[in-house]
RNA sequence: GGCCAGUUGGUGAAGUGGCUUAACACACUGCCCUUUCACGGCAGCAUUCACGGGUCCGAAUCCCGUACUGGUCACCA
């Protein structure tokens, strides 16, 4: 098929040996690991995606290797607009760098490309041309409507479906015919022409999966398409190999598709790379049905998601790589200082299922990561987020700095550190009551104490009697007890416990009433840090709102 | 339908022929601590590893069959 190769391809003037010449094998120790992350550009990236692309840039950099980022845009057609620099915003949030690859829609960086794969069409073509001149590969003319005939009839007569064998029927074009149907203008695609036989078997040894076995593949797949690019299974292959991949870690979802791979670098002679194929993330939808995270009907299923909700990406990480090897939670039980780069990754300890993507897992994982921050840290945090996402309450927490920062660290940088929020979307939730500029409560959540004269009285005592900016947490706590006992309450729960008939209640119900007065809340943080960052000017203030409220 | 994979409590899972009366974590329940909540502590939560058969002195672990679940069968990746 020289002539017809000639006539498909009249700009190919370079051939296999300069490529190979000029990709030249990579200068790593033996055991280095060349990886990458291949997305195409059809929108926020995936978290089962981005579970991949963290396992290889695990592995990657604890073997001293290369993780590089290729952009697969080989199908123009799902492409959406400035799908490139979307994907690469969604990396850079994760902190995920590269050490070779695409930075924007037409720069890379790195010895071995372009990265991005409608820039490597003459490549692929360089390659396709050569199989067509060697016979490994031919013209096809199938059109849309002869394919549904095909496959209809395979159906029909049970058939296994597919462009094979008896049904390759273009496979016996003289090379008169191919030139001339192309002159005559007829749409056409390359295919490869499959030496395989369904009924031979051979094994492919999955780094996860284990050793699975194939039929061969016998299917004279398309390897390049009416727009002259390549299909993935083919620009996989030759990308793979140029760029000198030792590993590929992809979905599950791709593990069919190795009988196909397999001929591919035979029939290349290429040297095949490991796979790693891993499990699917999973989730329950309405119907009860177990099934793959889709982006399009699971909002959980785009990473952007995460961002919006303001869980950090660390915790992501970390729920990821749990869900990788769940020794990991282990690990960091036992090592709390240490993180995703001190663990031993391994393969073999990755689950062969799909798992079943838990957000109150991950939710748990952020609340006890953002437990360990400090407060400014969370702060800084808070303030990017609430930019992008919550503009009211970034004007209070930038007006109010000092004091949003006193009420990030209640309780926080102590041995047990408070875990109330999972995000930085939850904070607001939490911390409202807290701006006066928020507080205006429909609803007090009052505890026993609920006649609202009682409750005037006791707030009107405690603000006069027993109030002093100036009190450290002991001494105000034995002011609240004192204040107790004028009541007529118990100043400990126990001693009311074992007499309930002498008190009307305890220090605890008589907490209640301020708690609830100053923050509308029956569930707050610690009561006197509370009272600290109030000061008496506002909680006079509260209480007023609750005399006008009651009186 | 063909091909491939998987199946251990509500969830993620550990487990690779005897140490398993099945780790650990999340969730849930109860108790304790406690001025509320949270934290923390303790306890409970699979007499059993989809089902059936086989191998073996011994099986969640090995073999076979069945069922169910998932993935995949494009000029999409």
């Amino acid at each position: 098929m020289k002539e017809a190769a000639k006539i498909i391809f009249p700009n190919i003037d370079k051939n296999r040996d300069y490529y190979e010449g000029k990709y030249s094998e990579r200068a790593l120790k033996e055991d280095a690991i060349v990886t990458r992350y291949a997305p195409s550009p059809t929108g926020h990236i995936h978290i089962g995606n981005l579970f991949s692309c963290l396992i290889g840039r695990k592995i990657s950099k604890d073997t001293n290797g290369i993780f590089y980022l290729r952009i697969e845009d080989t199908d123009g057609k799902r492409e959406i607009e400035n799908g490139i620099e979307g994907i690469i915003k969604d990396l850079h949030d994760f902190d995920i760098l590269f050490d070779e690859g695409a930075i924007s829609k037409n720069e890379c960086f790195g010895s071995y490309g372009p990265y991005i794969q409608s820039e490597r069409k003459e490549i692929y073509q360089t390659y396709i041309k050569d199989l067509l001149e060697k016979g490994l590969a031919y013209v096809s003319f199938l059109t849309p409507e002869e394919k549904e005939k095909m496959t209809a009839l395979q159906e029909r007569t049970k058939q296994r479906i597919g462009y094979y064998g008896p049904f390759a029927t273009d496979r016996y074009l003289t090379e008169e015919e191919v030139i001339q149907k192309i002159k005559e203008g007829k749409p056409y695609v390359i295919r490869l022409k499959s030496m395989g036989n369904f009924d031979k078997r051979f094994v492919h040894n999955d780094l996860i999966k284990g050793k699975v076995e194939f039929p061969e593949n016998d299917m004279d797949i398309v390897i390049m398409k009416g727009d002259g690019l390549p299909t993935y299974h083919f620009a996989h292959v030759i990308d793979d190999h140029l760029m000198h991949t030792t590993h590929v870690i992809r979905g599950e979802d791709w593990l069919s598709s190795i009988p196909v791979h397999h001929e591919l670098w035979q029939t290349l002679e290429f040297k095949e790379p490991k796979y790693a194929h891993t499990p699917l993330l999973m989730k329950i939808d309405e119907e009860g049905v177990k099934r793959k995270l889709s982006k399009r009907k699971d909002p959980e299923a785009a990473i952007s998601f995460y961002d919006q909700e303001g869980i950090p990406v660390q915790a992501v990480c970390l729920y990821l790589m749990t869900v990788a090897n769940s020794n990991f939670e282990e690990f960091l039980l036992h090592n709390k200082d240490k993180g995703i780069d001190d663990f031993v990754f391994d393969f073999k300890k990755m689950s062969k299922s799909g798992a079943l993507f838990d957000v109150e897992k991950l939710k748990n994982i952020s609340r006890n990561y953002l437990s360990t921050l400090k407060a400014i840290d969370i702060y800084d945090a808070l303030v990017h987020f609430t930019q992008k996402y919550d503009e009211e309450f970034y004007r209070l927490i930038t007006k109010y700095k000092e004091e949003t920062i006193s009420v990030l660290n209640i309780e926080r940088e102590q041995k047990k550190p408070r875990k109330d929020f999972y995000a930085y979307g939850d904070i607001r939730n939490q911390i409202w009551y807290m701006y006066d500029e928020l507080f205006e409560p429909k609803y007090y959540e009052w505890g026993t104490i609920s006649d609202a004269k009682e409750i005037l009285s006791i707030l009107k005592v405690y603000i006069e009697k027993y109030w002093d900016e100036t009190d450290d947490e002991n001494t105000w706590f034995q002011k609240l007890k004192d204040l107790s006992e004028e009541f007529g309450y118990a100043r400990e729960v126990k001693e009311y416990k074992q007499n309930p008939e002498f008190y009307k209640g305890h220090v605890g119900d008589i907490s209640m009433v301020i708690r609830v007065a100053l923050t509308s809340k029956a569930m707050t943080p610690n009561l006197y840090d509370i009272v600290s960052i109030l000061g008496k000017n506002r909680i006079e203030k509260r209480i007023s709102l609750i005399e006008e409220k009651y009186r």
